[in-house]
RNA sequence: GCGCCCUUAGCUCAGCUGGAUAGAGCGUCUGACUACGAAUCAGAAGGCCGGGAGUUCGAAUCUCUCAGGGCGCGCCA
């Protein structure tokens, strides 16, 4: 409702400018006003407009407001403070086009694909509290865009040959010398009740432990990793298999948050179908790679990098045509993209896969069915020879990578070599989706168990690691998450059968912890703390949840459906009264934030806008008694209000994976 | 050395493309359950928005600079 109806103010603005004053005016500011008593909406043009009509800002007011006439949708136009331009809505038109509007939907409107890539956790152990910040986030993202009508295909990337696989091969053959048989019954008979991530978890961190203990044995490592890479062995083979188990357990830990996904790409398979050739071919051919004769790069193809020192030189020799030609010699600063052993790196694999991503490759994966989701979704993963029948992932329009911003490097020399390669407009719709991690406060370390570092004491934080096995269980956190909320549920609800108690507890649970990941801002380091991600009170999901509940509660005990309400009769001239209009304005604001969240990239204006609408909620709850009110008309009308919110809010959460339970 | 990020109330954080009086939550202190259940609400105290300079009608927000903290920058993956 708000979104449109600015709009159409900035619409009809920008058209009076031009007719009025023959003023293109590139953007038209919008703002709020301090008060809604003041208007909806504030428009500040006066004061850029002062300097180029040389008035007053206060009088260009008063003569656009005097000469604006009628704009549909809205009652009135006035000028306040300096020279402020305050637009008031006709509010019950307004409340009007509220009512009529439907549900969010998750129906692809747009036939342009947009593609999220996030969790992409190593599969050698266990997902801790960091990756569940990645996938929270990647989900969220996910959900705002099919909201706005996106086809969206969710990629979740697998590493799966790298060196953290073959670390765990290195334990399992050569610590607990175990043949892939007896690995193959942990993994479906867990020892001691130990779930086959958990077990890994623990012996990558003994594995680690145990190169410490003596460099010679990295060397087995190194051997691993090739012979991983090559395949077709017995470690390739164990580390497949551990791979597909820890990826499996990775999916049954997300689907517990509600985070599912379409299309599993293997590194393995990137290798073996030899995507790296194909890309190599574009990239010399347009001269994005280069073979570098001299200097320390010698005999590698290196690739030029935007910022480095060289680039910026020859650039500054060009505008001073009068420079002294600086000798070409040796880039120090370019990037190695294949070794001088004829080997490839990480960045080069990488520009091969974005490229089949934005189907610029000429090659595509094979596909293979992996997991099959309770709601019957597919989860498909890259082979090397596929099933014949399978959907196409990739050939996107747009990409999100939901990537920490430590590779923040790595992600632009990948977005550098689509531009050199002539593909400006994918380069633009590349977008690192980039935040900052998860770390864990000293004293939530302590708590852990582990010992602090005297040095690392007086920091606010301390990185997880999980070569160390230093870190919070994503499995873990939700069972503590659970047992908690379980408990307050038992005390509130005895009444409830047990099962369905436990449903409520989940469903809490997992709004305390989606809550949690998406109320920082992507770019504030999250400080990880027990109490109070544990926490069920202020500004925290199950609050929001909670206001859902009170709404829902109103209507079970009026013996009515809230949609019934929503199309019934509403007298809307109540909306006079302020604090309720404000309640109606936020609620349709909604579809505003969503478009804020994209454009953005920041799904915590979503959050910050759920919390703020379930406390206007709740205090006007406490405010208006709503089932005895006396006036029949006026009763509706607040049923209407708190079915109109408890739409939005249950739309909200929705977007950020959160349910809200029957009761609570 | 180069690049990116952070610094706002005691603590943890918001503050959208510059806009009217800088906001939440937690914690502290006061109050409110015989109601649609208090996982709630009302109120109080608490701020040279890290320091300095600049840009302009106007700066927490943009530029420069200084200080403090974090993270990157390899022919590793």
């Amino acid at each position: 409702m708000y979104l449109e109806l600015e709009q159409q103010l900035i619409r009809h603005i920008s058209e009076f400018l031009k007719r009025q004053y023959g003023l293109d005016m590139a953007r038209v500011v919008v703002d709020q006003p301090p008060s809604v008593d003041l208007g909806e909406f504030a428009l500040p043009l006066s004061f850029e407009l002062a300097k180029k009509l040389r008035k007053p800002p206060r009088k260009i007011a008063e003569e656009i407001v005097a000469a604006l006439g009628q704009v549909p949708g809205f009652s009135k136009f006035e000028v306040a403070g300096a020279g402020y331009i305050n637009a008031r809505l006709d509010r019950a038109e307004a409340a009007r086009l509220l009512l009529s509007e439907s549900r969010l939907t998750r129906e692809p409107a747009q036939a342009e694909k947009v593609l999220v890539e996030h969790t992409s956790i190593n599969p050698n152990k266990a997902a801790h509290i960091g990756h569940l910040r990645n996938a929270i986030l990647g989900d969220t993202f996910v959900r705002l865009l099919r909201a706005t009508g996106k086809h969206v295909d969710v990629q979740n990337y697998i590493d799966n040959t790298g060196v953290q696989v073959a670390d765990v091969v290195v334990g399992f053959l050569y610590l607990e010398k175990k043949t892939q048989a007896e690995v193959e019954a942990l993994i479906n008979q867990p020892a001691g009740g130990k779930p086959f991530d958990y077990y890994c978890w623990d012996l990558y961190a003994r594995v680690s432990q145990w190169y410490e203990e003596d460099k010679e044995h990295l060397k087995l490592r190194l051997q691993m990793l090739h012979d991983i890479e090559r395949g077709g062995n017995e470690p390739a083979a164990m580390g497949k298999l551990i791979s597909n188990a820890i990826i499996l357990r990775h999916l049954e830990t997300m689907q517990r948050l509600g985070i599912e996904y379409d299309f599993l790409p293997q590194e393995s398979e990137i290798l073996h179908l030899h995507f790296w050739n194909l890309a190599f071919e574009q990239m010399k051919q347009q001269g994005v790679l280069y073979f570098e004769n001299e200097g320390k790069n010698k005999g590698c193809w290196v690739m030029k990098r935007a910022g480095s020192s060289q680039s910026a030189k020859a650039q500054a020799a060009g505008q001073d045509n009068d420079a002294p030609e600086t000798k070409p010699g040796p880039d120090e600063d370019a990037k190695v993209i294949v070794r001088s052993n004829g080997t490839v790196t990480y960045v080069g694999k990488d520009i091969a896969y974005h490229l089949w991503k934005f189907g610029l490759l000429g090659k595509d994966f094979g596909y293979r069915r992996f997991y099959r989701y309770p709601d019957g979704h597919q989860v498909w993963i890259s082979a090397e020879s596929g099933e014949p029948d399978h959907p196409h992932f990739g050939g996107v329009h747009a990409i999100y990578n939901v990537i920490d911003s430590r590779q923040a490097d790595p992600q632009n020399n990948v977005i550098e070599a689509l531009r050199g390669l002539g593909y400006t407009e994918q380069a633009e719709n590349y977008h690192h989706f980039s935040y900052e991690m998860v770390a864990l406060t000293p004293g939530c370390a302590a708590e852990l168990g582990y010992e602090v570092p005297e040095e690392d004491k007086k920091r606010s934080y301390i990185e997880v690691s999980g070569r160390k096995g230093f870190g919070v269980k994503a499995d873990d956190l939700m069972d503590a998450l659970i047992t908690a909320a379980q408990k307050e549920v038992d005390s509130r609800h005895a009444e409830i059968a047990q099962d369905e108690r436990r449903r409520i507890a989940t469903q809490i649970a997992i709004g305390a912890l989606r809550y949690f990941m998406l109320k920082f801002t992507k770019s504030s380091v999250i400080a990880f703390d027990f109490s109070e991600a544990l926490s069920f009170e202020g500004e925290t999901g199950p609050y929001a949840q909670y206001a859902v509940v009170r709404a829902t509660n109103i209507f079970r005990k009026a013996g009515l459906e809230p949609e019934a309400v929503l199309s019934g009769k509403v007298d809307l001239r109540f909306l006079e009264e302020t604090d309720l209009w404000e309640l109606w304005l936020r609620a349709g604001q909604l579809s505003a934030v969503i478009e804020q969240c994209i454009n953005t990239t920041e799904p915590a204006h979503a959050a910050k806008y759920t919390f703020q609408l379930a406390q206007m909620f709740n205090n006007f709850y406490h405010r208006h008694h709503i089932l005895t009110e006396a006036d029949e008309a006026r009763k509706r009308f607040l049923l209407a209000t708190a079915a109109v919110v408890r739409r939005s809010l249950i739309d909200a959460l929705g977007l950020m994976g959160i349910e809200a339970p029957p009761v609570m």
